[in-house]
DNA sequence: ACCTGAACACCGTTCAAGT
DNA sequence: ACCTGAACACCGTTCAAGT
């Protein structure tokens, strides 16, 4: 019991709290239980984060709306309140959109099914998004695909912003809206889920352009 | 000190509690801290929500997501896990809709702008709106203004539950996205919020018909 | 640098007791 | 019926100490 190396690292910490979460519920995580999960006292996780839970639930926050290619957790110490992650890992997902010659609404509604499996994923962590935004470079890369998909549509000035605010908010509000009802009697299956949020994706890129 | 009469309700302790999350978010709300503001003993409190402060919990998300006429607090002793209220106790406001003789656009457009008010009123709130759908006579009225506009519109069949499902899903996402963003140094004041609002909304309307 | 272990203030909830 | 007060198990976090 008495080593003083456990190989804990951020990204090791942010994968159990996500496990617990997923088990529990974001009620059940609690430092204790996360320390005996990882075999480790509770307060080793300061040492990797310093500011504690609130800074856990920031890391966690920025990996959940990060649909970055796995295992690219954001690594930086100073995603402080409020902040999230900076640094990726491996490639870069804009760079890898920049020279997509498919049409717009195509890469659009791609992003958007992504992004959706990534919230209902982790849909234990999801009530964490609604008072955390973290900067991430996916998050960059999101802002940047939108808005050319957008302008390619013909869209322009404050409408591109205001139009991927829209496509951005529907989609959260989707899963929100899922994950909400999943308890009841008459829940749609996963089937007729998706055909729901297509169904009010196309409507609203129909309305958009 | 030794009253045994504290004239204590479930719409005064739901009310204290939303004082309190207002102030300090939904996590400074502890059942101490909110018997001190009701000037009682935290216990008090478990003889108006026997099942603790998940059944608080649950009657302070009806409250939030039930943009009735004020005062009208759900009263249901049996809002157990994953239930809400379900008692209105003012007039019908899907009565008072059904004469209303506007264009099905107009009044959708209303019950979204009033819904959107109510969450950002209490959006310390939010967050609990992402686990729980309490069903009140509110949530009721909405499903009915809602399909009764869609239907008016020229939807038919499984495309009113859909388009349903969007509007509302588009509606608490807007609200979610604004105040993810609301602390950021670029973020729109009301007006703009509101603008953001309405453009994406009238999208996702003008694309649904 | 990385982790332990005791300590402190606080928390949700149970239960027996008061009126 | 309505509220109190002590008690219990648990929590987040600080801090001094170990390696």
């Amino acid at each position: 019991m008495s080593r003083n190396n456990a190989g804990l690292s951020r990204e090791r910490i942010i994968l159990e709290a996500l496990h617990i979460i997923a088990g529990r519920g974001l009620g059940g995580l609690s430092m204790r239980r996360l320390g005996d999960a990882l075999e480790v006292e509770a307060m080793a996780i300061y040492h990797h984060f310093p500011l504690g839970k609130e800074q856990l639930f920031n890391a966690i926050t920025a990996y959940v709306a990060s649909p970055a290619p796995q295992g690219t957790v954001p690594i930086d110490p100073a995603d402080l309140a409020g902040g999230g992650g900076e640094e990726g890992e491996t490639e870069d997902p804009a760079a890898a959109e920049a020279g997509d010659t498919r049409p717009w609404d195509v890469r659009l509604t791609e992003w958007a099914h992504a992004y959706r499996a990534r919230l209902l994923e982790f849909s234990g962590a999801l009530s964490l998004l609604v008072h955390r935004a973290p900067q991430t470079p996916s998050t960059a890369a999101t802002r940047a695909l939108l808005h050319r998909a957008l302008t390619e549509a013909g869209l322009s000035g404050q409408d591109v912003q205001r139009g991927a605010d829209a496509v951005h908010s529907y989609c959260v509000g989707a899963v929100v809206h899922q994950v909400r009802h999943q308890d009841e009697e008459d829940a749609p299956d996963e089937g007729e889920a998706r055909a729901r949020f297509d169904f009010g994706l196309r409507a609203l890129l129909r309305g958009l352009v």
